[in-house]
DNA sequence: AAGAATAATGACAGCGCTACCATAAAGCCC
DNA sequence: GGGCTTTATGGTAGCGCTGTCATTATTCTT
């Protein structure tokens, strides 16, 4: 239908106005051409596809007639151009390879599904640097919006997010000081959680597993509150194995078996996350290594995997799709930053699990 | 450093230019105020921006000190309207839940790092309508290539594929007539080679344990090419059993257990996918019940966790990082559609594991 | 040395849309 | 009924950038 009404037009000698400069020599319609065949001015035709402003209803009909029978795109960059802000919300996060930021892309998709807003995702790769390029290069889209992991940016990216004109949510960790909204949890509280919880359980030779991402910060900080809870206990790390490059359930298997084979003494080994940790668990499995008895495992993110072994893995719950919907709400609640800067704790919980 | 020369800047009286119609009050710099300082006229410091045509180094070097000094950002949108492309690749994929499409989108990151261009990503959920709405959205910027996932959309986002002037890649399905390019492989042949696989190894009682959505066309195209190969052979599915959803270990873990028990004699269980397929490892952990001699497990993808478990998943390897590469690679070789339509299977691998 | 090619720069218009202001018509108040 | 607000619509002037074409300086030919 669509098509055809479009071949009687252009038939009918009518055809949209050609393009004076000639390198735009297509015929994706305009809004001029859809205010042409509804009868109306470019503006009462911008309204109606914004939604914006009264409109008489029979106009309203007129000009969503014209828009479906062209098959009218508007076109984001004329109007990002002309309004000085477009309805981009910027989404810079470290990694994509586990299940955790996209579940905070789940978070933010859900709180903004029913607005105008278009999430660009970004991937840095745990690096300040990539994210610093990333960010540049998404402000010159004009985003209304912009979302990052953690706290921690290069000056440039950190002077960039305070001087915008846009909302800024960082997001997964609250240790610091934020420069518009911060939502998450506290790392290093969950770190020290983890170690007064195994403490508790019984466990007193301590060994951690991770990797060797400097930049990842809220494992870090995680890892200074587990050393800072075996301190207060008047306990210490006994081991710790760091394997180079990222994490993975390959890595956490292999570390594992390495720091064993160095340490056999140990009774927990603490891994950086639940990915890792599974790998921890899959090496005790193939060496007849029980599980909890004789070592106890324990992870971080509480992944749906982990509790679907056949012993549920000890973790922490971060909540990341909360965090995600929390920050998009956040920010859509107005447009312009306000005085006080604004931190929201989402917390975490201990899952027990059977492995610590 | 930057900051201070802004500040000298403005003290002296020189301020950049207000702007006229008063609601951009704003003192983001443009390219005229790039170009005021640096003595040199607009388009000049445009095609040093852009690094375009010819320039005497010395007027480069002033307009990039230009740049650096006022911390000057292209205003993409302004570029984009005005030469009627932009630099964006949108991406539209069906889920970010598990690593599958992160697999892609990394090796589309690889194929793009040292380019102008920058990826904008949808997820749909595996709605096709879902995925229509995404389009739209991200055709409204203008994006200088499309990238979604398999050949089967509605027929309005067909239509805009078809007519649009950018490049389209259909990524990891190439069974069907794509609009441009397609890369991936064929999932009904991987299905079918899954069912001669098992048939060698002497299995003869086939469970399906799968999900139902039915908009996962290759998951599909997967269980009808086992089917096939079943048949080819004068066999069928004993049983199967789909839970309502997306996939998930935990699902695959309950999946198993009921299939099992209304059908205790299956000898082998196929998964549409490797994070199903580890949970009925889990169950069939849990359960007792020894693996591959009593009950064969295969999956699909080759997940890395896959092959850390104890025993290493049976699995089918598909190329994801590589299929995202090529695509992309493809993408950027022309600007123009040719006339043929390209077509690039990147193959399968059966990886034998310990499973099945 | 005259002409041709190349390098370097700029003037100008316009991409498609929306903020701003203006206008006209209709409803409302006492 | 005269002023007031409210509803509905339009004219105009840009938003910041780049394509096109023109111009001038410089180098290269033969």
């Amino acid at each position: 239908m669509v098509a055809l009404s479009l071949f009687f037009f252009k038939a009918l000698g009518l055809s949209m106005q050609r393009k004076r400069n000639g390198y735009n020599d297509t015929d994706v319609p305009t809004l001029a051409d859809v205010a042409r065949l509804a009868g109306t001015s470019e503006i009462t035709a911008s309204r109606v596809v914004r939604n914006q402003g009264p409109i008489a209803d029979a106009t309203r009909a007129r000009v969503q007639r014209a828009i479906a029978e062209l098959g009218y795109i508007p076109n984001r960059a004329a109007g990002s151009l002309a309004s000085a802000a477009s309805t981009l919300m910027a989404v810079v996060l470290p990694s994509l390879s586990n299940i955790v930021f996209p579940d905070v892309l789940r978070g933010i998709h859900t709180a903004i599904t029913e607005t105008a807003f278009q999430p660009v995702i970004g991937v840095t790769d745990y690096d300040p640097v990539v994210e610093e390029r990333i960010l540049l290069s998404f402000l010159a889209w004009k985003p209304a919006a912009v979302i990052v992991a953690g706290l921690h940016h290069t000056a440039t990216a950190r002077r960039y997010l305070e001087r915008g004109r846009f909302r800024v949510a960082e997001v997964m960790d609250i240790d610091g000081d934020p420069v518009d909204i911060a939502v998450g949890m506290s790392h290093h509280e969950a770190g020290h959680a983890t170690g007064r919880h195994l403490i508790s359980r019984g466990y007193r030779n301590f060994g951690y597993a991770g990797h060797m991402i400097e930049t990842d910060d809220r494992a870090s900080a995680r890892y200074n509150g587990l050393r800072a809870a075996l301190q207060e206990a008047g306990l210490s790390l006994v081991a710790e194995h760091r394997t180079p490059g990222g994490s993975s359930t390959k890595i956490g298997r292999d570390s594992l078996e390495i720091l064993l084979a160095q340490h056999p003494e140990l009774d927990v080994v603490i891994f950086p996350n639940d990915d890792m940790a599974l790998g921890g668990i899959f090496h005790c499995m193939h060496a007849g290594i029980p599980v909890k008895e004789k070592l106890g495992i324990f992870g971080f993110n509480g992944l749906d995997i982990g509790q679907a072994l056949p012993m549920p893995l000890s973790t922490i719950l971060s909540r990341r799709f909360l965090i995600g919907r929390t920050a998009a709400e956040k920010l859509l609640e107005s447009r312009v930053r306000p005085e006080d800067k604004t931190i929201i704790n989402t917390g975490f919980d201990i899952i027990e699990g059977e492995t610590a």
